[in-house]
DNA sequence: GCTTGACCCTCCAGTTGCGGGAAGCCCCAT
DNA sequence: ATGGGGCTTCCCGCAACTGGAGGGTCAAGC
């Protein structure tokens, strides 16, 4: 399989695909051509990639548990390890997120939004947040 | 005022406030030994920068705020345009991680993570998310 | 046999919003 | 005069790619 085979098969565009073999997630082989030939086992990889990057891990823990993945003598506490402590990153920006978004739609509710200068927003920038 | 009251005051660091100066966001005068002078306008406008960021604006957001903010004759519907556009993104990103979340939140409550190395994480990651 | 177009390759630069660190002034107190 | 801050500029690096330049390869059609 050449890159664009794979690129249709994980959806993962050939740039990215290069860019995780640069880093050293995938190792295809090379055709006498140059061109990158991948086995079922790299579109597998990319596969697992391509959906662990989906749900927000990082690439470095997604070279963990790519890492976990292909070892057979992994304990699925060791997975489950990885995933948790990702899971309290979201929640951590899920929190941050809505405190925005609490202060923010204050302001913009108490913004008219029309034709005149006086805006609630602006005032709210220019001066501390109590 | 030095570069390092202005960063006590607003609470950015020094190389945040260089970098605010170097692409156009403050213009701070020079004093004769080429330290940066920070007039009270120039510290309004970081902590301005400062609250605005805290909300997730971008730069190029508060950009536009700041011209607003200075412009007398701007309109609040402007401005409140831009702050519902942010609040949109915000959402958007709520949703997102929500998304992963749940996805997570189901594997990492499938996976019984003890000393085997049987593990639903791994395999809902190496197969299709139905 | 030649051209065309779709692939593929490498390498370099840019993105966002800074942070680290080097090399070198400046200022004040001892 | 010497030490310790503080200030300056400059350049590199981060994450995770994306875009583009410049060039080789391959298969089809004429």
């Amino acid at each position: 399989m050449n890159i664009g085979d794979v690129s249709r098969l994980s959806g993962l565009p050939p740039k990215t695909i290069r860019y995780y073999e640069d880093i050293g997630l995938i190792k295809p082989l090379r055709s006498s051509n140059g061109y990158r030939a991948f086995r079922d086992k790299d579109l597998h990889k990319l596969n697992f990639l391509a959906r662990a990057r989906s749900l927000g891990f990082s690439i470095e823990d997604c070279r963990t548990l790519l890492e976990l993945y292909e070892d057979q003598d992994r304990t699925s506490a060791d997975v489950k390890k990885v995933a948790e402590t990702h899971l309290e990153r979201i929640d951590e920006k899920i929190r941050e997120l809505k405190a925005m978004r609490e202060t923010l739609n204050e302001l913009v509710d108490a913004c008219h939004g029309d034709h005149r200068p006086d805006c609630p927003i602006l005032k709210g920038l220019s001066s501390p947040t109590q």
